[in-house]
Parts: structure tokens; sequence; C-alpha cells
DNA sequence: TCGCTACAGTTATACTATATAACTAATTTG
DNA sequence: CAAATTAGTTATATAGTATAACTGTAGCGA
């Protein structure tokens, strides 16, 4: 059997870092599982929701917006567009831009995707104790990310 | 050039999620920098610490003290080890265990380690505004890691 | 004691995320 | 017009993470 050990983790205990690294994994966990049936990662919900507020944006301009390298976000585009989510139109002023929309087959889909999404949020304000104490952490966490 | 674009960002704006990992992002960012001559990864930090706080733990116990994989875990040692900043002794008791040991180097790089770790922290800590912002981001992170 | 089971560490492998360089086609600029 | 720039793409490399299977060792019950 194991044995029943108690381990010092010294300043691990409150490593801004360390601590953030871990409630992130949890969080990410509970978003996987919530959209385990639908196989859509985080970026994916991110790509949808900014294409559906902002339709027609260059490809480049979601990723920059949620710092996806171009390169690494073809495959995202590729998949959403392959699942019929999304749409790339060729602009007509400039030929070499990708402008992205949401398919009417995405914009129901997105419909169904926020409301798996709020049950997800929900559950992570009710562990941090309530919108107060979510609005106090996305406070704090923004002056991290600058 | 590239057009002045405000973007919508919906529900993202205060998404814990998004914004947990646009924060842990940053974070990891700037320990990585702090590390860039030591090449020292966060992992092998917390590895680092956890062997100089509790000498002797088998390579299992410390891997599932950090939630990192045993088999995973395996090349971190390895690469501690080769750099003689941590040893592996077999137990006298039980030769499948393997017990981890700082060496007197990693006695010694663990100081600096620490030090440089500080000054690292002191900043993640002064962009919160301050210690106490800090203690209640590790209260309201904890409670989302369980 | 023998044989089964469990365990620690390891190896191999695969998949995801991320990063960089180089390429194509189109556009802009000097 | 030629050169430089831009958007998107392709190819590739690396890091992190996950699973299965293997080796050697220990423990346990018949």
């Amino acid at each position: 059997m194991g044995r029943r050990i108690i381990i010092n983790y010294s300043v691990l205990s409150d490593a801004v870092g360390y601590r953030l690294r871990r409630a992130q994994l949890a969080v990410f966990q509970d978003f996987g599982e919530s959209f385990a049936a639908e196989g859509l990662r985080p970026a994916d919900f991110s790509v949808v929701l900014i294409i559906k507020h902002n339709p027609g944006l260059k490809q480049s301009e979601v990723a920059e917006a949620l710092g996806i390298q171009r390169a690494n976000f073809v495959a995202i585009v590729d998949g959403l567009e392959a699942r019929d989510l999304v749409e790339r139109r060729k602009s007509e002023t400039d030929r070499r831009v990708q402008a992205l929309f949401l398919t009417p087959l995405g914009e129901q889909f997105a419909e169904n995707m926020l409301t798996t999404w709020k049950a997800h949020e929900d559950r992570m304000i009710e562990k941090l104790g309530g919108p107060e104490a979510r609005d106090e952490l996305i406070r704090l966490v923004n002056r991290l990310a600058e």
C-alpha cells in the first residue's frame, strides 16, 4: 500500500504561477467534459464565438485577437469548415484575404454552444463563491495578463 | 496596413477559463524568461523544490504530488540527474523504489533557483497590486482547483 | 514454497498545442 | 514596372500530456 505521506510544498503552496496553472487545468477539464459530445476544444469555442460576434473578420484578425499563430489557425478553421460551422469567403477587394462567417448551421450551433458554456461557467462561478468572487478573480488575472 | 479593428469578445471578456488561461500564459512567460539561462522549466522547478523539502520520497510520490504521470516523470528526473542536481537511490528495503535526493550541487542550485524565483514572484505580486491581492487570488484559484 | 497479483519504474507511442521557416499568390510601394 | 509586403498555407520541430505494455520486485494466499 502507498505510505501515508505528508508533503511539504514549500513556496509552491502559494506560488502564483503554480496555483494558476492547477486552477486553469481544472477549469479546462470541466470545459472538456461539458463539450465532450461536441468534440469542441477551448480554441474552437473561442473562434466560433469571435466569428459570431464579428462576422467578416480576416483569418489573421481572428487569430491575432485570440493569440493564435496564423499558421496554427489554419487547421482550426479547416476543422470548423469541415463541420460546416464556419465559411471562408474570399474578399472581393483583396483576394488574398479569407473573411470568416458562421454558416446557418454554425449560427445554430453557436446558440447551443453558449447554453452548454453557460452551464459550465455557472459551475465555475459557484465554485468561486458567486458572481462577485468571479468578478474579483477576473479583475486580478487581467492584471497578470496586462 | 492592418485595419484598425475593434473586436467584440462577447462572453470571452470575463470567461473564467479564458482569462485564467491568458494570465497563466503570461506568468509562465515571465517564468521562462527568468530561467532562460538555466534552461529550467516550471516542472523542473517544482520537482527540485519538492525533493529539497521532502528528501527521500519515491519517484511516484513526487510525481503524484505534482500531478505528473509517472511515465512522463522519468524523463524529468533523467534530465535533472544528467545535470547532477538530483540523485536516484535504490531503496534497501524495496529494490523497485527509487528514492530521490538533491545532490550537493542540487542543494546549491536550489538556493539560487529560489532567489531567481523570488524575483519573478515579486514581479507577479506587484502586477497584482500587492501581497493582499496575491493572497486573494490564491484563495480564489484554489477553489477552482478543489 | 509456489503461483498469482500488485506495484515501481521504464519504454514506446500517440496526440495536442505551439513555434518557426519557407512557400504561393496577391497587393502595395518606390 | 520591380521590389517589398501581406494573407494564407504547408511543412516541420518541440513540449506537454496520455495510455499501454514491459521488466523486475514484493507481497499474499493456497
